[in-house]
DNA sequence: GATGCTTGGTTACTATTGGGAAGTAGGCAC
DNA sequence: GTGCCTACTTCCCAATAGTAACCAAGCATC
């Protein structure tokens, strides 16, 4: 609705159409944020703040070291996490969303918020999917 | 922002908290909503209405025939797009999203915005990472 | 002074997933 | 009878994700 509206001023008719560059990069990045663990991370930092690493995976829930180095390295290379490390023994290294990442994080609040008000109905609907398969 | 007004009203202090199945249940959904090529479906089904099956993959561009229809068969039993077989030589099925699905494509409505008007800062940002690394 | 504990990784191996290409169905045109 | 049409399905291989073990480096303990 809201993007109907955003793309339609930004469409043809009004402005030249947007590169096959720009199309491409921004296929690319929705490929990025569209993933499991970056929805993820990006939810508990929004709620914590700043969060050491290991107290992250825990929040996160169910994701293992490598793949949340992965994807934090990837965010931050995105600009979407700052990374802190204190040098010191044992090692802390603090991670926290940048104003990119918060932004991000607010549009994805229509996507949680569409969950938990409708996953009564994607259960129904599977349940009705499965009866008559 | 908004999301975090609504988890707060529906919080603790309120109404009793979200059983454990039920967050396991939203993680679930998030993870098969927050997928390339779901975003993608959702997206071209939103802005072209009904879609046959090879004109979708061409709207959707550089999905195999393969993740199409397992992305498909995956939106339809979640109760987000209808499938509709005309039982003729050669055949035709025609794809549309529910109201549900329509829905959840207003609520992803923000992602792409962001992705739209952030894709530069995200470039360069990627440009500041690669430099001092 | 060797051992173990800490955190935040990395690495090696394995399981799952994804992509590319070919095959399938079945009737109609040539 | 050969080929074409669409919407898949299957096979095979490459890429990706998960599991578990290892590592660094200093401090406390024995």
């Amino acid at each position: 609705m809201l993007k109907k509206q955003v793309v339609k001023k930004k469409g043809k008719a009004v402005y030249p159409v947007s590169s096959p560059e720009v199309e491409a990069l921004v296929r690319e990045i929705i490929a990025r944020v569209a993933d499991k663990w970056t929805m993820l991370v990006l939810e508990v930092l929004e709620e914590h703040g700043v969060v050491r690493f290991t107290k992250l995976a825990e929040l996160v829930g169910g994701v293992s070291q490598k793949m949340l180095t992965q994807t934090l390295r990837q965010m931050e290379s995105d600009g979407l996490v700052t990374r802190t490390v204190h040098p010191v023994i044992p090692p802390k290294v603090e991670y926290a969303l940048t104003p990119l990442g918060e932004s991000l994080g607010a549009a994805f609040c229509g996507v949680w918020v569409w969950v938990e008000a409708h996953h009564d109905e994607v259960v129904r609907a599977r349940q009705a999917f499965a009866a008559r398969s």
